[in-house]
DNA sequence: CTGTTAGCGCATTCAC
DNA sequence: GTGAATGCGCTAACAG
């Protein structure tokens, strides 16, 4: 195979340059030990006019570490998991690690082979809110060595996760102390934790507020889905509804606008994430902010922590705050 | 150094477990040569009782092809990015190729040593928008190997971008015949390429178009500048604006609104990019639809053919469409 | 077809 | 302090 054209010089060609030995050399790059002065000058001299740098690749194999570390994604196209990434990314960066990530598009088995192909050339693995069902998390997980779960938990994995069970509830109470009764509920149909969550805290809600009506229908959680939603929506008599996050929102509240039904006037919708553009929607979307920045960064600290063997925080809780915006505004 | 508990077993443990040699191990697990088919079965055996992976870091180094690719971006806050981001990545998944993201944070600086490091630790690179000057552009990349640019040119670098200038244009004749004369281009202020193209369509419009007055403000590129900007629009006298791009506009047009402008009644605005969010603004906005996604994986498709020798075609160009929304309805 | 040998580029023992 | 070996895990060229 030809050598490649593009890779620098290799620490042979110093040590040959500086009149040295290879271990003299490496031993120069690293810094760790002691070495003559007059020598480290000349292989300095000798790395910089060779443009010498040490290949990562094959530091990485005897030092048995990558300085990279994997994320695993359901779906790039989701807002908010970019601002997860962001979140881990910049805080990685921080620490001089590189990030690798890969997108499973909401489908298990990509998922399932992503976590550990991803894993193994890498130094450790953040799964971001996985698909997988929990059986096969808990067995998976074990093997796949240092790893932090966002918006999930697994027994003895380090996780960090939003509330999004109490942030509902606090959209249900929101809706409730403006009157409304009789609510809806579209829901992502997922299989992600922070669905339940939020179905568990209907339901709870339900049982404790026997004057309210809650209806819950699959519905989607992009845009096009909450457009699709509207004629249902509309036609549900419900005078509130909670959409499953922000994307829904926006698409079914621009789909009853153009249908001639008013937001908050006529129904109330109410969002969740917080995403950028909740509050320039019109009008403004009332939603539960999600700190999807931070939940990246801590992701990171755990598992930056993991990684250097230092003392590392079991089960990491975030709380939502509700946003009150326009969009329930009105009382019924 | 403790071994890695983590990492599966060697490729030794699987030849000493069948009983053959490293060598027919490692045939039968790239399946290249011909093996006894006996020996073959033993193999597979031994290998799936251990759960044995080659190492992908081992074969890097021997093979010299790490299967990753890096991409520096800008920004990973904007959704333009984000767009590109996942074309690259999705269409580098169906090649069987890994993707390391790196966030310059429009730092010249950081964006010069993320180009060069994590290019050192992957194949092949792509360049999204980069900052860097055209000079030192020029000089770095050809050291660089196998490298694409995403709206960007250097000589004899393979490269896709959005014809920002025609699309700008596009939008500068859409105004004009609408009636409007007195035009405000809020600029991003960034060293992008696609902003000088923005900028030299500007230049060209109001060269042929004697009639026309057109201010320019450098403003930002996020929705806060937009939204900062606004009382300066409304006091420039000007009857459209041209945001920088639709994060801009939004900004814009939600701080118009607040101010008791109306859009498109009182002023046009048009934004740039066609994020998803642009149908949804109230009034839906008028802007140029550059093919992120199709950006990203023309990259990728450029960056493949490079790295598997294949004929690698030069600058590619992908060519906005205008989208006429209800913000720019009006004429003045 | 198969086993043996030699690196990939580097960090780290071990002797001096 | 320094240089000469050893090996990280694997593939490829080398003989048989």
């Amino acid at each position: 195979m030809a050598k490649h054209s593009d890779s620098g010089s290799t620490i042979a060609d110093v040590a040959k340059r500086a009149g040295v030995s290879l271990s003299t050399v490496s031993r120069v790059m690293n810094g760790n030990v002691k070495v003559d002065p007059a020598m480290t000058a000349r292989v300095r001299a000798a790395a910089v006019e060779l443009k010498y740098t040490a290949s990562p690749l094959a530091r990485s194999l005897v030092l048995g570490k990558t300085q990279t570390v994997a994320v695993v994604v359901p779906d790039l196209a989701n807002p908010t998991f970019h601002a997860i990434l962001r979140g881990l990314s910049r805080a990685a960066a921080d620490d001089g690690y590189h990030v690798l990530v890969a997108d499973s598009a909401e489908d298990i088995d990509t998922e399932r082979t992503l976590a550990t192909t991803t894993r193994r050339r890498t130094d450790g693995l953040v799964l971001c809110a996985p698909r997988l069902p929990d059986s096969e998390l808990d067995a998976l997980l074990p093997s796949l060595g240092p790893v932090v779960l966002i918006n999930r938990q697994s027994a003895g994995i380090p996780s960090v996760s939003a509330d999004y069970g109490s942030a509902f509830t606090l959209l249900l109470d929101h809706l409730y102390e403006r009157g409304h009764r009789r609510l809806l509920f579209l829901a992502g149909g997922t299989r992600s934790a922070s669905e339940r969550a939020r179905r568990d805290a209907a339901a709870r809600f339900v049982a404790t507020h026997s004057s309210v009506e809650l209806t819950t229908r699959d519905t989607g959680v992009d845009m096009e889905s909450g457009a699709r939603a509207a004629a249902d929506v509309r036609d549900s008599g419900a005078t509130a509804v909670l959409a499953f996050n922000d994307l829904v929102a926006t698409g079914l509240v621009t789909a009853l606008a153009a249908q001639g039904v008013r937001v908050p006037e006529d129904i109330a919708v109410t969002g969740f994430d917080d995403i950028p553009f909740a509050r320039y929607l019109s009008p403004p979307l009332t939603t539960a902010s999600v700190p999807a920045f931070e939940l990246g960064a801590v992701a990171w600290a755990l598992l930056h922590a993991l990684l250097t063997a230092q003392p590392v925080p079991g089960a990491q809780t975030l709380y939502p705050q509700i946003v009150p915006r326009a969009s329930t505004a009105a009382t019924p």
